[in-house]
DNA sequence: CTGAAAGCGCTTACAG
DNA sequence: CTGAAAGCGCTTACAG
């Protein structure tokens, strides 16, 4: 059924079928109700695509999860434990958020999982082919940089989560973060609080904005309480739970080790465990560890993990809160949010005895 | 940039650029060299809505993610443990693969997620706009069936993952479901195998086929073996954490009560292992423990647990790439596919050792 | 082989 | 208030 159809049926024309549903002013209230009950009555659906042809926006947005690595095999195709990652502390409830959010507000999404360089240009042509009224980042890095700086500059509507201000005064983007930094401040006094001076870290990949605030968190906070940053007890890890693992054998092999590891992320955390498990360390009784983002099967292992709960659902609301807020308004904005971030006290710490 | 402007840029007709985007037969190799030098010279992409009310599909697939409840409260706003079940074990590796499949053949992947029944008018309307080419569906139970059947009529290329199959000899859809009464086979003859008779179930929503499924692979294995399927052992649950805890309880805590628990998610059994944590039963020397699913915590679980692994990416691999060969030969198939499932034994169960 | 023109199904100035 | 008509940017019979 075309608005033609209807209009015949109704005896009206397809303009004032048309101006109905885009709700015009200046319409009798009957022909409005008489309309809309024959809309409901045989079903009327706009076609998307004549709407959009015709300049109506498209009330669409996308999520672009950027994961890129030099190879492009997809991760659910592996084995190892970069899957882990994948499926689950980050991406997950960001996406679930984001699809509630523009559902709820009357979007609909487009995903799309980006895992190489190459298909980059998927991004670009969303946008070119006017697929889309604004987009949700995740995931990026700072070689994507570029990227999106052509696209901020081309005026599109764009909503970045954990990125990096690409700073220039004309162009604005919305950036949605946790407060990384704080979590890390937190983390790191409640180690101190409990006696620890000598407290290790394994970094995530430095690339993205979160593994870097949250090593920045690590070193002022150390600092502020006058605490030395020892470079031997800092270990650069990738966010994957084989670094935690080598990273927790090689700060705590070391003689005169640290008593408080801090991990950039649970799924680290995990390595560390089974790492101490094979040095023969007690968790927390030997050593106390603190991970960062409470991913669901933090609470599961054993002791369970202390950690930064990072609100991932939050964040995903938030940016489509924004970046649909921004089209509507037709307009890019400037925009920085950081949300709060929380340590949940488990089973993985205790307070340091001193050995005499 | 415009068809109309690269053609006046070429001095040729719109229709020959659309020719060779098309792939039209006939053109001499040079037009066509000199045209997509063109395109990729000026960044020249078609507009996807012009090309679609022209009448070229969509080359865009939904994935309709149902977790209809009665309430309409998204689940990530929740503070139960539902949010579990929503964030990992099942939709998100589906998701993600469906994704990366769909993208791999060049189709746009629409997403969303069904809360509630008021909802499920989304999915007609996406439809009806003709946005989609055909669709994806995950997690639908008995009362979508009417909905499914409609789209089924109207001809939509449908695939339902775990969906019981609505027969009809003229109208065809796409099934793909994990063998689950296989895995409940193998679960079962495992424990059997150990020496357990007394073995009890606790089972998910049954309004899901792979609840259906699993139970009914338990009852069956039981019945080969001579073993007698006593209600008692049988608690009716819904994936929920929740009811895996109560459900232990409650059958856990009778006379004489079975060696060995069969459950029919991960996520229930964790809540069967908080309560044998209260009934001071240890794992697996006093109660042996099989989970379904695989999901990525139940090998952080104390002990690590031992359950049916569920090939999720694949399910959604095949459900993507089956619904878009669909479309590409126009034509709705009838197709029914069940994934082989396997047992992963971990930690969490213990040959019978009879009291004498 | 290729161009001019009709058509896809809407929206929206324009005119009344 | 409302209809006739142009226009959105493509594709594709049709004609040559």
């Amino acid at each position: 059924m075309r608005s033609e159809d209807l209009a015949k049926l109704l005896g009206i024309s397809r303009s004032t079928i048309s101006r109905v549903i885009n709700n015009y002013p200046d319409i009798p209230q009957a022909t409005r109700d008489k309309v809309w009950k024959a809309i409901k009555e045989y079903n009327y659906v706009p076609n998307a695509s004549a709407r959009k042809l015709a300049g109506i926006k498209n009330n669409m947005i996308a999520i672009f999860v950027l994961d890129v690595k030099d190879e492009s095999v997809p991760h659910h195709l592996k084995t190892t434990d970069e899957t882990l990652i994948y499926n689950n502390p980050f991406f997950s409830p960001v996406i679930n958020a984001v699809s509630d959010q523009a559902n709820k507000l009357d979007y609909y999404i487009l995903i799309s999982i980006i895992y190489s360089k190459k298909d980059l240009k998927r991004v670009e042509n969303v946008f070119s082919q006017k697929m889309i009224d604004g987009a949700i980042f995740v995931g990026t890095e700072e070689s994507e940089n570029e990227l999106l700086f052509k696209l901020i500059e081309k005026e599109h509507i764009l909503a970045l989560i954990d990125t990096n201000e690409i700073h220039n005064a004309n162009h604005n983007a919305i950036y949605v973060n946790a407060n990384n930094y704080e979590g890390s401040c937190k983390a790191i006094s409640y180690l101190i609080g409990l006696g620890h001076s000598k407290i290790g870290m394994i970094t995530g990949n430095l690339k993205k904005l979160s593994a870097m605030e949250r090593l920045e968190g690590y070193k002022d906070t150390l600092k502020s309480y006058k605490i030395n940053v020892d470079e031997n007890f800092i270990y650069y890890g990738d966010f994957m739970e084989s670094s935690g693992y080598h990273g927790a054998k090689h700060i705590l092999g070391k003689p005169n080790p640290p008593t408080a590891l801090f991990l950039s992320n649970d799924t680290m955390a995990v390595g560390a465990y089974k790492a101490a498990v094979e040095l023969g360390l007690k968790i927390p009784d030997d050593i106390s560890i603190v991970g960062f983002d409470n991913a669901v099967f933090s609470q599961y292992l054993s002791p369970p993990l202390t950690t930064v709960d990072v609100p991932f659902a939050e964040l995903g609301k938030r940016a489509a809160t924004l970046v649909i807020e921004s089209i509507e308004q037709k307009k890019q904005r400037g925009i920085v949010e950081k949300l709060k971030v929380n340590l949940i006290e488990r089973g993985s710490c205790q307070r340091f005895k001193s050995e005499f």
